[in-house]
DNA sequence: TAGATGTAGTTGTAGAGTACAACGTAAGCG
DNA sequence: CGCTTACGTTGTACTCTACAACTACATCTA
Protein backbone atom coordinates (compact mmCIF):
# COMPACT_ATOMS: atom_id res chain seq x y z
CA UNK A 1 0.00 0.00 0.00
CA UNK A 2 1.44 3.33 -1.02
CA UNK A 3 1.81 5.99 1.47
CA UNK A 4 -1.36 8.58 1.66
CA UNK A 5 0.73 11.39 -0.11
CA UNK A 6 1.67 9.53 -2.98
CA UNK A 7 -2.39 8.54 -3.86
CA UNK A 8 -3.00 11.98 -3.35
CA UNK A 9 -0.55 12.78 -5.98
CA UNK A 10 -1.65 10.39 -8.50
CA UNK A 11 -4.90 11.37 -8.13
CA UNK A 12 -4.16 14.68 -8.85
CA UNK A 13 -1.95 14.12 -11.60
CA UNK A 14 -4.72 11.73 -13.47
CA UNK A 15 -7.83 14.05 -12.75
CA UNK A 16 -5.84 17.21 -14.26
CA UNK A 17 -5.07 15.02 -17.20
CA UNK A 18 -8.20 14.09 -17.62
CA UNK A 19 -9.76 17.43 -17.59
CA UNK A 20 -7.11 18.72 -20.07
CA UNK A 21 -8.50 16.47 -22.42
CA UNK A 22 -12.56 16.35 -21.69
CA UNK A 23 -13.18 19.48 -23.78
CA UNK A 24 -11.73 18.05 -27.19
CA UNK A 25 -12.27 15.05 -26.64
CA UNK A 26 -16.24 15.81 -26.67
CA UNK A 27 -15.71 18.59 -29.61
CA UNK A 28 -14.41 15.20 -31.24
CA UNK A 29 -16.84 13.16 -30.74
CA UNK A 30 -19.96 15.65 -30.75
CA UNK A 31 -19.38 18.71 -33.08
CA UNK A 32 -23.46 18.97 -32.94
CA UNK A 33 -23.01 20.12 -29.40
CA UNK A 34 -20.22 21.12 -27.19
CA UNK A 35 -19.82 19.82 -23.91
CA UNK A 36 -21.05 22.80 -22.43
CA UNK A 37 -24.41 23.02 -24.31
CA UNK A 38 -24.75 19.49 -23.49
CA UNK A 39 -24.17 19.48 -20.14
CA UNK A 40 -26.96 22.31 -19.86
CA UNK A 41 -29.20 21.13 -21.67
CA UNK A 42 -29.11 17.34 -19.62
CA UNK A 43 -29.65 19.57 -16.90
CA UNK A 44 -32.81 21.30 -18.01
CA UNK A 45 -33.89 17.71 -19.42
CA UNK A 46 -32.74 16.23 -15.81
CA UNK A 47 -34.51 19.53 -13.94
CA UNK A 48 -38.08 19.36 -16.29
CA UNK A 49 -37.07 23.33 -17.08
CA UNK A 50 -34.74 25.56 -14.63
CA UNK A 51 -33.78 29.17 -14.71
CA UNK A 52 -30.82 30.48 -16.06
CA UNK A 53 -29.51 31.96 -13.06
CA UNK A 54 -30.48 27.96 -11.58
CA UNK A 55 -27.39 27.03 -14.17
CA UNK A 56 -25.29 29.57 -13.25
CA UNK A 57 -25.21 28.67 -10.09
CA UNK A 58 -24.84 24.92 -10.52
CA UNK A 59 -22.04 25.21 -13.09
CA UNK A 60 -20.04 28.11 -11.82
CA UNK A 61 -20.74 30.30 -14.67
CA UNK A 62 -21.39 33.56 -15.12
CA UNK A 63 -24.76 34.44 -15.79
CA UNK A 64 -23.69 36.45 -19.70
CA UNK A 65 -22.20 33.00 -20.09
CA UNK A 66 -25.32 31.13 -19.77
CA UNK A 67 -27.44 33.42 -21.09
CA UNK A 68 -25.49 33.33 -24.15
CA UNK A 69 -25.20 29.30 -24.52
CA UNK A 70 -29.20 29.49 -23.88
CA UNK A 71 -29.22 31.83 -27.22
CA UNK A 72 -27.32 30.11 -29.13
CA UNK A 73 -29.46 26.47 -28.32
CA UNK A 74 -32.30 28.28 -28.55
CA UNK A 75 -31.15 29.35 -32.35
CA UNK A 76 -30.37 25.88 -33.02
CA UNK A 77 -34.35 25.03 -31.86
CA UNK A 78 -32.95 22.62 -28.94
CA UNK A 79 -34.05 25.08 -26.40
CA UNK A 80 -37.51 27.06 -25.70
CA UNK A 81 -38.13 29.71 -22.72
CA UNK A 82 -41.49 29.66 -21.00
CA UNK A 83 -42.09 33.25 -18.83
CA UNK A 84 -43.25 32.27 -15.97
CA UNK A 85 -46.54 34.07 -15.10
CA UNK A 86 -45.84 35.00 -11.10
CA UNK A 87 -42.72 36.48 -11.98
CA UNK A 88 -42.48 38.16 -15.60
CA UNK A 89 -38.51 38.80 -14.97
CA UNK A 90 -38.16 34.87 -15.06
CA UNK A 91 -38.26 32.51 -17.93
CA UNK A 92 -38.37 28.62 -17.34
CA UNK A 93 -36.09 26.87 -19.59
CA UNK A 94 -37.20 23.67 -21.13
CA UNK A 95 -35.26 21.08 -23.66
CA UNK A 96 -37.59 21.34 -27.21
CA UNK A 97 -38.73 18.05 -28.88
CA UNK A 98 -35.86 18.33 -31.33
CA UNK A 99 -33.45 19.28 -28.40
CA UNK A 100 -34.31 16.34 -26.33
CA UNK A 101 -33.87 14.19 -29.63
CA UNK A 102 -30.15 15.60 -30.01
CA UNK A 103 -29.70 15.09 -26.34
CA UNK A 104 -30.88 11.66 -26.18
CA UNK A 105 -28.49 10.62 -29.57
CA UNK A 106 -25.35 12.37 -28.02
CA UNK A 107 -26.08 10.77 -24.49
CA UNK A 108 -26.05 7.17 -26.20
CA UNK A 109 -23.14 7.98 -27.91
CA UNK A 110 -21.58 9.29 -24.68
CA UNK A 111 -22.67 6.34 -22.73
CA UNK A 112 -21.38 3.31 -25.69
CA UNK A 113 -18.16 5.44 -25.43
CA UNK A 114 -17.98 5.03 -21.54
CA UNK A 115 -18.87 1.85 -21.49
CA UNK A 116 -16.19 1.04 -24.00
CA UNK A 117 -13.32 2.42 -21.72
CA UNK A 118 -14.80 0.49 -19.26
CA UNK A 119 -15.60 -2.39 -20.82
CA UNK A 120 -13.04 -4.71 -18.73
CA UNK A 121 -13.83 -3.74 -15.19
CA UNK A 122 -15.90 -5.68 -13.45
CA UNK A 123 -19.34 -4.70 -11.16
CA UNK A 124 -17.18 -4.09 -7.81
CA UNK A 125 -14.64 -1.84 -8.93
CA UNK A 126 -17.31 0.00 -11.03
CA UNK A 127 -19.31 0.75 -8.34
CA UNK A 128 -16.25 1.81 -6.10
CA UNK A 129 -14.96 3.99 -8.35
CA UNK A 130 -18.91 5.74 -9.11
CA UNK A 131 -18.74 6.09 -5.40
CA UNK A 132 -14.99 7.64 -5.51
CA UNK A 133 -15.91 9.90 -7.67
CA UNK A 134 -18.81 11.05 -6.62
CA UNK A 135 -17.78 11.66 -3.09
CA UNK A 136 -15.07 13.49 -4.54
CA UNK A 137 -17.24 15.95 -6.41
CA UNK A 138 -19.26 16.75 -3.10
CA UNK A 139 -16.15 17.39 -1.36
CA UNK A 140 -15.15 19.76 -3.89
CA UNK A 141 -18.43 21.75 -4.03
CA UNK A 142 -18.40 22.06 -0.43
CA UNK A 143 -14.53 23.13 -0.30
CA UNK A 144 -14.70 25.28 -3.52
CA UNK B 1 -24.81 -3.27 -5.82
CA UNK B 2 -25.87 -0.98 -7.99
CA UNK B 3 -26.27 -2.69 -11.97
CA UNK B 4 -23.28 -2.32 -14.18
CA UNK B 5 -25.09 0.76 -16.02
CA UNK B 6 -26.11 2.65 -13.58
CA UNK B 7 -21.69 3.09 -12.26
CA UNK B 8 -21.43 3.99 -15.59
CA UNK B 9 -23.70 6.58 -15.80
CA UNK B 10 -22.68 8.02 -12.57
CA UNK B 11 -18.71 8.19 -13.28
CA UNK B 12 -19.78 9.73 -16.74
CA UNK B 13 -21.30 12.20 -15.26
CA UNK B 14 -19.15 13.03 -12.48
CA UNK B 15 -15.87 13.20 -14.67
CA UNK B 16 -18.13 15.40 -16.89
CA UNK B 17 -19.18 17.81 -13.66
CA UNK B 18 -15.12 17.81 -13.07
CA UNK B 19 -14.20 18.51 -16.41
CA UNK B 20 -16.19 21.21 -16.80
CA UNK B 21 -15.07 22.73 -13.43
CA UNK B 22 -11.50 22.14 -13.61
CA UNK B 23 -10.47 25.18 -15.36
CA UNK B 24 -12.43 27.69 -13.49
CA UNK B 25 -10.88 26.24 -10.43
CA UNK B 26 -7.26 26.42 -11.97
CA UNK B 27 -8.30 30.41 -12.89
CA UNK B 28 -9.82 30.94 -9.59
CA UNK B 29 -6.83 29.19 -7.58
CA UNK B 30 -3.54 30.42 -9.88
CA UNK B 31 -4.39 33.67 -12.10
CA UNK B 32 -0.61 33.41 -12.71
CA UNK B 33 -0.30 29.99 -14.56
CA UNK B 34 -3.52 28.49 -16.47
CA UNK B 35 -4.44 24.99 -16.41
CA UNK B 36 -2.33 24.57 -19.50
CA UNK B 37 0.63 26.67 -18.98
CA UNK B 38 0.47 24.69 -15.79
CA UNK B 39 0.81 21.07 -17.41
CA UNK B 40 2.98 22.18 -20.39
CA UNK B 41 5.40 23.64 -17.68
CA UNK B 42 4.81 20.66 -15.35
CA UNK B 43 5.36 18.27 -18.53
CA UNK B 44 8.91 20.00 -19.38
CA UNK B 45 10.22 19.54 -16.02
CA UNK B 46 9.00 16.02 -15.44
CA UNK B 47 10.49 15.64 -18.32
CA UNK B 48 13.79 17.49 -18.17
CA UNK B 49 13.00 19.13 -21.24
CA UNK B 50 11.31 18.39 -24.54
CA UNK B 51 10.39 19.73 -28.17
CA UNK B 52 6.90 21.86 -29.01
CA UNK B 53 5.66 18.44 -30.92
CA UNK B 54 6.34 16.09 -27.89
CA UNK B 55 3.81 18.25 -25.87
CA UNK B 56 1.45 18.54 -28.61
CA UNK B 57 1.38 15.08 -29.24
CA UNK B 58 1.19 14.37 -25.39
CA UNK B 59 -1.74 16.54 -24.90
CA UNK B 60 -3.67 16.45 -28.22
CA UNK B 61 -2.91 19.61 -28.57
CA UNK B 62 -2.62 21.44 -32.61
CA UNK B 63 1.30 22.64 -32.71
CA UNK B 64 0.24 26.43 -33.07
CA UNK B 65 -1.25 26.38 -29.86
CA UNK B 66 1.68 24.70 -28.28
CA UNK B 67 3.52 27.04 -30.38
CA UNK B 68 1.63 30.39 -28.47
CA UNK B 69 1.10 28.56 -24.87
CA UNK B 70 5.37 28.29 -25.55
CA UNK B 71 5.48 32.22 -26.35
CA UNK B 72 3.07 32.98 -23.52
CA UNK B 73 5.16 31.02 -21.43
CA UNK B 74 8.85 32.39 -22.53
CA UNK B 75 7.56 36.13 -22.53
CA UNK B 76 7.12 35.90 -18.89
CA UNK B 77 10.37 34.11 -18.35
CA UNK B 78 8.91 30.66 -17.17
CA UNK B 79 10.70 28.66 -20.08
CA UNK B 80 13.73 28.83 -22.20
CA UNK B 81 14.22 27.90 -25.58
CA UNK B 82 17.66 25.56 -26.57
CA UNK B 83 18.31 24.99 -29.89
CA UNK B 84 18.98 21.50 -30.72
CA UNK B 85 23.15 21.45 -31.85
CA UNK B 86 22.02 18.17 -33.90
CA UNK B 87 18.96 19.66 -35.57
CA UNK B 88 18.41 22.90 -36.06
CA UNK B 89 15.00 22.95 -37.15
CA UNK B 90 14.29 21.51 -33.20
CA UNK B 91 14.06 23.59 -30.27
CA UNK B 92 14.49 21.74 -26.52
CA UNK B 93 12.35 23.77 -24.30
CA UNK B 94 13.15 23.94 -20.64
CA UNK B 95 11.69 25.39 -17.81
CA UNK B 96 13.53 29.01 -16.30
CA UNK B 97 14.61 29.06 -13.00
CA UNK B 98 11.99 31.19 -12.36
CA UNK B 99 9.46 28.94 -13.82
CA UNK B 100 10.42 26.06 -12.25
CA UNK B 101 10.06 27.99 -8.79
CA UNK B 102 6.20 29.27 -9.93
CA UNK B 103 5.75 25.56 -10.67
CA UNK B 104 6.79 24.46 -7.48
CA UNK B 105 4.63 27.01 -5.95
CA UNK B 106 1.60 26.49 -7.66
CA UNK B 107 2.27 22.50 -7.59
CA UNK B 108 2.43 22.83 -3.88
CA UNK B 109 -0.42 24.71 -3.60
CA UNK B 110 -2.54 22.51 -5.52
CA UNK B 111 -1.60 19.34 -4.11
CA UNK B 112 -2.34 21.43 -0.66
CA UNK B 113 -5.92 21.71 -2.32
CA UNK B 114 -6.28 17.98 -3.21
CA UNK B 115 -5.09 16.69 0.11
CA UNK B 116 -8.06 19.29 1.69
CA UNK B 117 -10.60 18.07 -0.27
CA UNK B 118 -9.60 14.05 0.39
CA UNK B 119 -8.60 14.74 4.02
CA UNK B 120 -11.11 12.53 5.36
CA UNK B 121 -10.52 10.18 3.23
CA UNK B 122 -8.79 6.67 4.57
CA UNK B 123 -5.17 5.20 2.99
CA UNK B 124 -7.32 1.97 1.59
CA UNK B 125 -9.77 4.05 -0.47
CA UNK B 126 -7.46 6.97 -1.31
CA UNK B 127 -5.02 3.96 -2.72
CA UNK B 128 -7.66 2.17 -5.00
CA UNK B 129 -9.16 5.92 -6.19
CA UNK B 130 -5.95 6.50 -7.64
CA UNK B 131 -5.64 3.44 -8.99
CA UNK B 132 -8.68 3.54 -10.68
CA UNK B 133 -8.22 6.74 -11.91
CA UNK B 134 -4.76 5.57 -13.60
CA UNK B 135 -6.69 2.75 -15.00
CA UNK B 136 -9.60 4.97 -16.55
CA UNK B 137 -6.87 7.19 -17.96
CA UNK B 138 -5.00 4.45 -19.80
CA UNK B 139 -8.04 3.40 -21.15
CA UNK B 140 -9.00 6.41 -22.81
CA UNK B 141 -5.64 6.94 -24.30
CA UNK B 142 -5.43 3.20 -25.79
CA UNK B 143 -9.13 4.26 -26.99
CA UNK B 144 -9.04 7.70 -27.79
C1' DT C 1 -47.87 54.87 -2.75
C1' DA C 2 -43.05 56.53 -3.96
C1' DG C 3 -38.47 55.61 -3.71
C1' DA C 4 -34.76 52.34 -2.48
C1' DT C 5 -33.02 48.03 -3.03
C1' DG C 6 -32.72 43.53 -5.02
C1' DT C 7 -33.10 39.99 -8.81
C1' DA C 8 -33.26 38.08 -13.80
C1' DG C 9 -31.50 38.51 -17.87
C1' DT C 10 -28.98 40.93 -22.06
C1' DT C 11 -25.37 43.29 -24.33
C1' DG C 12 -20.70 45.51 -24.95
C1' DT C 13 -16.11 44.45 -24.54
C1' DA C 14 -12.06 41.98 -23.90
C1' DG C 15 -9.07 38.05 -23.34
C1' DA C 16 -7.81 33.04 -23.30
C1' DG C 17 -7.70 28.78 -25.77
C1' DT C 18 -8.12 26.43 -29.71
C1' DA C 19 -7.96 24.59 -34.69
C1' DC C 20 -6.91 24.82 -39.53
C1' DA C 21 -4.41 26.47 -43.35
C1' DA C 22 -0.48 28.59 -45.34
C1' DC C 23 4.07 29.45 -44.86
C1' DG C 24 9.44 29.40 -43.89
C1' DT C 25 13.26 26.76 -42.72
C1' DA C 26 15.99 22.87 -42.15
C1' DA C 27 17.04 17.85 -42.61
C1' DG C 28 17.30 13.59 -45.17
C1' DC C 29 17.64 11.09 -49.33
C1' DG C 30 17.44 9.78 -54.25
C1' DC D 1 20.65 19.20 -56.79
C1' DG D 2 15.62 18.79 -56.09
C1' DC D 3 11.85 16.14 -53.78
C1' DT D 4 9.85 15.03 -49.51
C1' DT D 5 9.28 15.25 -44.74
C1' DA D 6 9.54 17.37 -40.07
C1' DC D 7 9.47 21.46 -36.86
C1' DG D 8 7.80 25.50 -35.84
C1' DT D 9 5.36 30.30 -36.66
C1' DT D 10 1.81 33.31 -38.24
C1' DG D 11 -2.84 34.69 -40.10
C1' DT D 12 -7.47 34.01 -39.30
C1' DA D 13 -11.59 32.72 -37.19
C1' DC D 14 -14.46 30.69 -33.77
C1' DT D 15 -15.86 29.32 -28.94
C1' DC D 16 -15.99 30.01 -24.12
C1' DT D 17 -15.62 32.92 -20.58
C1' DA D 18 -15.77 36.96 -17.20
C1' DC D 19 -16.77 41.60 -15.81
C1' DA D 20 -19.30 45.73 -16.08
C1' DA D 21 -23.08 48.45 -17.51
C1' DC D 22 -27.65 48.33 -18.52
C1' DT D 23 -33.01 47.31 -18.73
C1' DA D 24 -36.94 45.48 -16.74
C1' DC D 25 -39.50 43.75 -13.22
C1' DA D 26 -40.34 42.74 -8.15
C1' DT D 27 -40.27 43.58 -3.34
C1' DC D 28 -39.64 46.03 0.65
C1' DT D 29 -40.04 50.13 3.52
C1' DA D 30 -41.02 54.63 5.15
Amino acid sequence: MPHRDDSVETIQQEMTAFARRARATAARMHPELSLVSYTLLAHLDDQRGCRATDLAAHYFLDKSTVSRQIAALEKLGFVERRVDPDDHRVQVLHPTEKGAQVLANVTASRRQAFHERLADWDETDLDRFATYLRRYNAAQERLG
